[in-house]
DNA sequence: CTTGACCCGTCTACAACTGCAGGGTTCATG
DNA sequence: CATGAACCCTGCAGTTGTAGACGGGTCAAG
């Protein structure tokens, strides 16, 4: 086993987008245990227990409880069962995106309100939020893209309330369309 | 009031795809008020109370916490907001319709074990697994649409795993197509 | 006027997290 | 080598739903 290239818990749980206290709980209850662990008694995971975590977070998205995802773990499929697993685990990685798209949301409304009374809105300070937020640069570009792609005349207020002049608005719905 | 046309606690509940429980934890917090009680002291909602559930739904399925939510809820906003809020709304309803689809995977690949043993699967027990699941003939043609268009090759091999014959197959993709 | 489906408020129990508290470990930096 | 930030450990209490049971009231149909 290659210690060094494993994952404390802390690591594999942001690597999921889960919390530590979640990973934890889920060795509690004899769904996860780490491959091994160091001398100071610290978890260690590999790619296996990644993989695990993954599937586990999949069937957990969509309502499957704890008992029935211990048994699936331990149960060999046919193929039938592998094309829509993958299926499933697509339509899991879609509806991540859509949640982002939905968390970023939030925060700005939150930050448009606390910012409502003090100035507009501009374009700087909404892209530093997107930064803030851990949005990179491609993040951005799949939110206008979706965001154009299915409201946008939604998307075009949007940017004319970030107070963007007219030519960039339509620099960016364009590049928004490819 | 029109009282006649008022949900009681239980239709509202179903109304939302939510429990009475559910509902009642609410009002217990202070989220959602009937509008009114009838003389035997049963609780009546109207299409407010239904708006506004609906908008906890939507908080709730992003992690906002009871306690925002009450805030959101109480707070008057500008057109900013309205936007993103329209937006929000859109997504939840784009998500749910993911959920469904992951949903539909799930019952498929329970059946799928029960009967590994027994006989391959066909067309008529998917079709009537569908039905048992309470979806129409739309959610169907939504279903092969959006697997055509996300996943064509995995499309194709379940179709075949129906032991559906190959010129229908043609057909159903060719449908699902437009 | 009964009967079966529905409602009431309340209460308990459970699932799946989530967040401390109190204490040990690692490691870069002065 | 010591000191502080940033980890890690176990354990346990709190949050947010969800489900069900209890004992009893309400309502529409026959």
């Amino acid at each position: 086993m290659d210690l060094v290239a494993m994952d404390t818990v802390s690591k594999l749980a942001k690597r999921c987008n889960l919390s530590r206290s979640t990973v934890l709980y889920y060795e509690s209850i004899g769904l996860l245990q780490p491959a091994v662990r160091t001398a100071a008694n610290y978890r260690l995971y590999g790619e296996r227990e990644l993989h695990v975590l993954e599937q586990i977070k999949l069937y957990r998205s969509v309502g499957v409880s704890v008992d029935e995802i211990r048994a699936i773990l331990s149960a060999p499929r046919n193929r039938l069962a592998s094309v829509l697993k993958r299926r499933l685990n697509q339509l899991d990685h879609e509806i991540e995106v859509l949640q982002d798209h939905q968390h970023m949301i939030l925060k700005l409304l939150r930050m448009n309100q606390v910012l409502r009374r003090k100035k507009a809105m501009t374009k700087d300070k909404w892209v530093s939020v997107m930064k803030d937020s851990g949005f990179s640069e491609e993040d951005m570009h799949r939110w206008h893209r979706q965001f154009e792609k299915s409201a946008p005349d939604d998307h075009e207020q949007f940017l004319k309330f970030l107070n963007i002049p007219a030519p960039e608005i339509s620099r960016i719905r364009e590049w928004s369309r490819k």
